[in-house]
DNA sequence: CACAATTCTGTTGTGCACAATTTGATAGTA
DNA sequence: TACTATCAAATTGTGCACAACAGAATTGTG
């Protein structure tokens, strides 16, 4: 019952998905740790900085910025409200929305982490141009992703 | 109350985190999308390739090549185990140790997915080169990640 | 105006992820 | 032998992710 190879066949550390995943990993213990004494978890920072960035956000457009939907950020901006982070109101000009802005607080929290992103860039070995490289061919290859989907 | 934005200041679509985060959504969508129809989520197509290609292993093993701890891998080889695609038994040898191994039918499944990795490519839009490229680049960075880490 | 279709958010159920702890087995030492 | 330390896997608790659905508000059409 010896296992068969082919020498075509494409062995797990051959293919995409197993870099990817194996990065991810990796990418997530650094920030886990970088942003435990922020009490922040990786998606929470990275909420964090798109409604400090792009104002007021309805849950909506959040979601689109980082491709998640109501069932993931509904309880995760509710953590955040409690941790005193963010305010959600109501928008009156359409009472469905729900108005996401920074408080004080967020803002302050936002503050502290400014030196996550040189921290990450040491921690991963790489220049910025490399870094740079990466990330505009990461960029392209979402875009076609998502482009194909039905 | 307009929002400060330095002209040195990162924002978030410059971020390595970000493109990151969106890439492995766009990839987490497609796999999900290709593997629903064989009835497996995209660990289980890792965990499933990754016992297939390295024998029986213990959940240990598996861990470190997956990059996850017993807490999430107990209750995904129960699941798979479950659907009869694995088979969990102790090793005589060590009796801490549970080895894992892929039935009759988690080699069907395994040999029923075996064009994934080519339709993956595909919807990529990168060559195969560029793939290459780009899954050494995220190798090396995944080594560097985690060399620094205590 | 009435009413059907759409939009937006939230809830529920399932699966994936880690930290911390527990249980059981092995190894080492007095 | 007994006692300790270590190791392997499983369990518990919290958080993140989607699919499917529910409910309220808005929009479009007659």
């Amino acid at each position: 019952m010896t296992s068969s190879k082919p020498a075509d066949a494409l062995t797990i550390e051959q293919q995409i998905c197993y870099a990817m995943h194996t990065t991810v990993r990796a990418f997530d213990a650094v920030y886990r740790e970088l942003l435990a004494e922020h009490g922040l978890s990786y998606p929470q920072y990275i909420a964090l900085m798109a409604i400090g960035e792009h104002g007021p956000l309805t849950v909506g457009a959040l979601g689109e910025l980082m491709r998640l939907d109501s069932g993931t950020l509904s309880p995760l901006l509710k953590r955040m409200e409690a941790a005193g982070l963010v305010g959600r109101t109501r928008d009156r000009a359409d009472e469905r929305r729900v108005l996401v802005a920074l408080t004080d607080l967020g803002r302050d929290r936002l503050a502290g982490v400014s030196e996550v992103p040189r921290a990450i860039a040491a921690r991963s070995g790489l220049t910025l141009s490399q870094l740079a490289e990466l990330r505009s061919t990461l960029e392209r290859l979402t875009a076609t992703l998502e482009t194909a989907r039905p």
